[in-house]
This record gives C-alpha cells, structure tokens and sequence, in this order.
DNA sequence: TATGAATGAGGATTCATTCAT
DNA sequence: TATGAATGAATCCTCATTCAT
C-alpha cells in the first residue's frame, strides 16, 4: 500500500489565520518566553506555552530563533545586559557623592530588576547555569562581572573621595551585592511561601544603612 | 569491516555481582540523585544517569521511591533538615556570647553545606520552587524558615544580653542570612566561571565581622 | 558583544526587484525542481530550495503548481517525454539500415539523457514509483513502454530486413536497453564513489558492438 | 500556575505489555525495516511503521539503533553483504568451468536477491546514495565492487582456461551484470504497472546465452 | 504576479515508568 | 530484591501550504 503523496489537503474553512506581520514579533516572543522560562525553568518550559502567550503558533518562533536554546540565549542577552549598561551610564554622568551614587544603584536594580518580570532572570540563571555553561560564561562576564565592576567602581570613588575606608574592593563589592541578589532570588522562588508582612523597603534601606555605616570613615 | 549496526546486545556474560548492604540502597541513590540533580536541575536529569551513579539500574529506583518527584521530594527533605537540626542543637547548648555563636553558626553552615555537596540543595530549591509548590513550601517552612527562627533566636539573645542593638529582627535575621546564602548559590552555580583569585574565607570573615560591627552596641 | 540573537530580520531595504519575462517562470521552477528533486528525492527536498535555486520564494510556486506532488509530476512529464518522442521521430524519418538506428538511438539516449541533468530522472522514478502509484504508472507508459515499443520497432526492422534473428522481441529490447539504463541509474546514483578511470564510451561501444553481434544473422 | 510535576500517571489498566524479550529483536527490526523502507524510501517511512510491524513500538527501536538513519545504515550492511560473500565463497570453492560458474553466479542473485525482500536494496541505495554519502560509499565498496570482483574473477577465470576471448575486463563485468541490475531495480519499482506476461526466466536464459555467446571464443 | 510571515499537522526522539523474570 | 527490556506519552522541530499585502 504506497503511501499517501500529499500529507494534506486542508479544509479550507475561511477563517483569518494570521495577523500582524510587524517584526515586533521577536520582541513579543522574547518577552513571552522571559515568562515561561522564569516561571518554569528551561526543561520545563514547553514552546507551546511560549507561543500561546506571545499570540502566534509553535512554527512561528523558529522563524526567528535557531530553536529552544537559542531563544533561552537571546533571552539572557537581550534582557538583563541593557540594565547593567544603564547602571554604567548613570555612574558614568553620575556627580554627587559616592555614598548617593549607592544608594541610587541599589535602589534602581531593586526598581529596574527585582520588581519587575526581569527578577526571573538571575534566578534562571542560577537555575541552569550547569546546562548551558558558555551561556554561564557570558552571564557571568556581561552581567555579574559588569555589575561587580560598576559597584567597585563607586566603592573606589568613595575610597578616592576620603568617603570610605580603604577596604578589600573585591570582598566589599559582592558583600553590597549579595543581600540584593539573593532577595530578588529568593522572593522570585518562595514568593508564594513568603509571610506577607515582610517588608522589602526596609530591608533595603536598612541593607544600604548598615552598608554604608560600615564602611564609611 | 564496518561499524557494528547495533547498539548494544549486552553480552549477558557472568558479571561480578556483589550484593550490598539491602538497607544502605536508598541512601546511596539519594547521595547519587543529590550529584546528578544539584548539577542538572530536576527535569533535565535523567533517571538513568542516577541510577548508573548509584551502581543500580532504573528500576531499582522504583523499588525505594514512587517515582522522580518523590526521590526528589526525599532528597530534599533528607539531606537539609538534619543540617538545620544540628544547628538548632547547637544554639540550644551553646553556652559563650551572641557574637561567638553567630560566628560559629555562619561558619559551621559554610562548612557544613557551602563546601559540601549539599550546596547543590539552595540552588535545586531555587530553581525547582515554582515546579514544586508544596516541597518549596515544606523547604521554606522546615529550612529557610527555621534557619531563620534559628537567627533571629540568636540576635534576641544578643539584644538581651546588651550585646546587640535593638533592631527588626526579621530584617536583621535575612541581612545576616544573605550574604551566606547567595555565596553558596552563586558560587555552585558559576563554580566554572568565576575568577580563580577570590578568597571565600575573606568575605566570610568581612561578613562576619561587618556585620557584629554593625548591629553591636 | 554577543551573537546576534535573532535569526533574522531581513532589511527590508529596497533590493532591485527585475522582472524576468512571467511565462519563463514555470521552466525556470521546474528547472530548479529538477536539479533539486535529482538529487535528494521527492520527500527530502524542500521547496524553499527549489524556490532558492529558481530565484524566487515558496509562495510563487504555489501560482504555478498545485503543490509539491504536482510539481513533481509536472517535471517528469515536461521534461523525459520529449526525448521519447524525439527518438520516435527519428525512427521514423530513419532510412539506414536497422543496426545503424540502434547504434544512433543508443548513443542519442546517451548523450541526452546519459549526460545531461535528465539523468536524474530515471532514478528518480525508480525512487519514488512506489509512493506516486499514478506517477508510476505515466511514466511506465509514457516512458518506459514507448521507449521499449521503439526498440521493439528497430529490432522488428531488423528482422524483416533480414539483418537480425528472429528473437523474442520483449526480451531482446529489454537486453538492448537494460545496459543502457542501469548504466545512467547507477553513475547517477554512485557518481561520487565510482573509480575515476571507467570508460563510459567503451561501455557504450562494447554494448553496442556485443549486442548486434549477437543479434544479427 | 505551577507545571505539574509529574507528568503521567497511567491508567493502570491492567494488561500485559510486552511479552518477549530474547534478543531477536535487532534481527525482528531489521527485517521489518527492510520492508518498510523498500517500499517508501528512506524520508518517507516511518519508525511507527517499522515498529508496527516488527511488533514492538518506536520505542524500543531506539534501544537497538541509535536513530533512523543508523537503523537505515544497519539495514543496508546486515543484509546485502552476506550475499556478496556467498557468491565469493562459491566462486572459490568452485571446480566446474568458467561458465557454468558464471551461469550458476547470475542465477544465485537472482534467486537470492531479486526475488525476495532483498531486491529492495539495491533500488534503496540508488534512490539514497545522495543523502547517505559514507553509506553509499560502503555499499559502493561492499557489494558493487566487491560484485563487480567477484564477476570479474569469473571473467579472468575463463580467459585464463581459454574459454573466453580477452576482453576489457573491466566493461564485460559490467555487461555483465547491468541486465541482472537493471531487473532487479526495475521490477521492484514498476511491480505494479509492469505487463503480467513478461517472462523473467527467459529473459535470464537469454541474458546468459547472448552474453557467453558474446564472450566465448 | 510575487512575497514571505505565519500556520499546524506530522514524525523523530526521549525518558519516566512498568513488569516479567 | 534487582534487573532491564519494553512501553508510550510528551515535546521539539520541520516544512508544505496558505494568505494578507
């Protein structure tokens, strides 16, 4: 029995099909997946969901990415890199002290990262970094070693300043860092089991009091 | 002579066929599904691939564990909580100042799950928490939240004893946990990309000593 | 500066938009079928490379072909049956002697088929009989069957001219044509591994020379 | 909303699943293979169909060959060699003249290859040749040249005696076996549209005659 | 006519899970 | 207990085909 020359021959019901045509689409597809990816991780992340959520169908997002991983990839980059550089550019124009400058940072990382749909990608990254080591690699080059580097910056300003005491800058950068980090972490994971009345505010503030105490003259 | 066309016919030969221990096979799959899973993430680890590290096959597995969530759900539950316990016991007994448990606490958890494979667990967690809904909660109730009652439980003896100033425990309590938690996190994760140079023993003892100095009298 | 993460995003930039004269496009598909189709077979071959090596898109040849089945058919059609009818013509208007048609046939079919792009497509068929059962059945009749009938033709010449034995007509055109089509079927299919030196010429002539030879009186 | 973490948990509807389990089974796949991908090409078939009717599922086809095209590849090496090397070991052990091996040679293949499921074969490697280039070459090394060896041994065998004229050994091979070929080709891809009368037997006899007629001295 | 973005059915492949031994 | 062959649901990815422009 030879088997079937055309796959199909489809009933042409007349229904509209398909829509826009803009190339937002990259864009909205990225920013569906940021979604998924964040709320599932990458295994669990089926591209159905993806497509589903930014409007199109499964064969649409291979038009514009290699496949799954090259979308997880372009998702990284295109996402999380803009923030590090806007963070530069503000300490680059930056002309108070380097004690507002940090608090400035801090509190536009929490505003910029930890409260919007972008606090799932540090967690995203921690959660598959073993997965996807060159893109680990890049993370940590574009991102982490980028956001050390602008924070070490500010400390050696205020060092240079008189503002700070002269202190181990590799030691006191991820010190500054890490109480953010993990709680844009965390709150990304247990949000759900998080008591409601912590309050983040005070954390922060109290985060950048503390810091600043300890590390000025 | 060409390639052999079939994968494997395994020679069913006389194998050496030790037989262990029956009761030590549960620990040793979940000491092998604690490697594959802190390294893989849940959904992209294989089954297979903790079996062959425990010395069993896939279906001995079964024989211990309903199925993948459960070993996982075990493995969690199994590995962690003790680590907590221990710490609680210790707090419980500890008879010097505030200042030398938190120290000894901060140091005793680095020692005992920073440098240890249990690191893994913290990032699992993060990672698995939105797929795992009531494990995140049971890990947040039994670790997080218990590791932080352990905390707070050391800073209110602090402030009693006119060691410690007064201060929002719950903020004070994850400012303390912070720093530790994302070093354990970040660096099982970017174990492979971060710089050789760093000295974990310094930020330790920065931490420590920053914060003492911070929240002393 | 990471890779760029989209596939593409064609610039939609004027590009020089010549239109050839429009009835040449159909050739031109098939053309490009034909090269593409020979070479990988009817399944695996994708119409966005036939578009690509005709120098239009997908959609084009949707105006000119039903679909990919069609275009299919419509290449064996338009392309091998001419040369059936060519050699048709030439028997008939041929007034040497029986051998000497042969002789001329042969090489014809050598020369027109043998060595052009067309040879492509006898494997073709043998290919892909079994999946287009109506395909198969055209091109045996078209092709095949009038192929042999002209064969039959000459040698039936032959004998009432008294050249030739009297042979089993069916069998000895199978002979006749059999070196010459297994010869194109498998150079076509084997090309890149067949020793260089074979002489396809003596081949031919040794055919010819053997098998009027053993044919004639 | 959480994924759900575990993806199935079947009906457990009891009935047996499987029932066999010595190791016939790459043989069982193989043969199934054999005629599933004769009949459709390589792109064309389908493991479910293979499986279905080697009575397993796709599944465990994937325990014996890495993908379809190793399957494929398996397919080719496993069943056509042995062929080959029968006819070698014939040709040598053989006593008889120099004829009446070529004679028993052509039938032999045409009995074991031409008409059972093997005839399927050599149209499989002319219609793939092109997509499974290494495989092509194998099979190019394997059995055509090994073939066109063996043919030629016979061939040198008979002139050496003095039963055959000194010809070109290299194009009376080939001569010699197109016929064969090209009925083993033809017939396994026009089987249906072929006329019922055509009477392969004496189209053997008479490939046989003419040629040794042609090559005796 | 021609384009090319979008579709979505189809099939290869994977792997958690079962169960006869 | 332990094995490992077998299963089959699930999902990625492809590509013929459509249709708004």
């Amino acid at each position: 029995m030879p088997a079937p020359a055309v796959k199909r021959r489809p009933s042409r019901a007349a229904r509209p099909r398909w829509r826009r045509r803009k190339s937002a689409r990259p864009e909205e597809i990225i920013h569906a997946a940021l979604e998924v990816f964040a709320e599932r991780g990458f295994a669990a992340t089926k591209l159905a969901d993806v497509a589903r959520k930014a409007g199109v169908t499964k064969g649409t997002i291979y038009l514009y990415f290699e496949n799954k991983e090259a979308l997880f990839k372009a998702l990284i980059r295109e996402t999380i890199v803009p923030v590090i550089a806007q963070g530069e550019a503000l300490a680059k124009s930056f002309t108070g002290t380097a004690r507002d400058l940090f608090e400035k940072l801090v509190r536009d990382y929490w505003r910029l990262v930890g409260e919007t749909a972008l606090a799932g990608i540090p967690r995203l990254m921690i959660a598959e970094a073993g997965n996807f080591p060159e893109l680990a690699r890049f993370y940590y080059e574009e991102v982490v070693t980028r956001g050390h580097r602008l924070m070490s910056g500010v400390l050696e300003r205020g060092i240079k300043a008189g503002e700070f005491r002269k202190v181990d800058l590799a030691v006191a950068t991820k010190l500054a860092m890490s109480p953010l980090m993990h709680a844009v972490v965390a709150r990304k994971a247990f949000a759900h089991c998080m008591p409601e009345g912590f309050d983040v505010a005070r954390y922060l503030d109290t985060h950048i009091d503390l810091y600043l105490h300890g590390i000025s003259k």
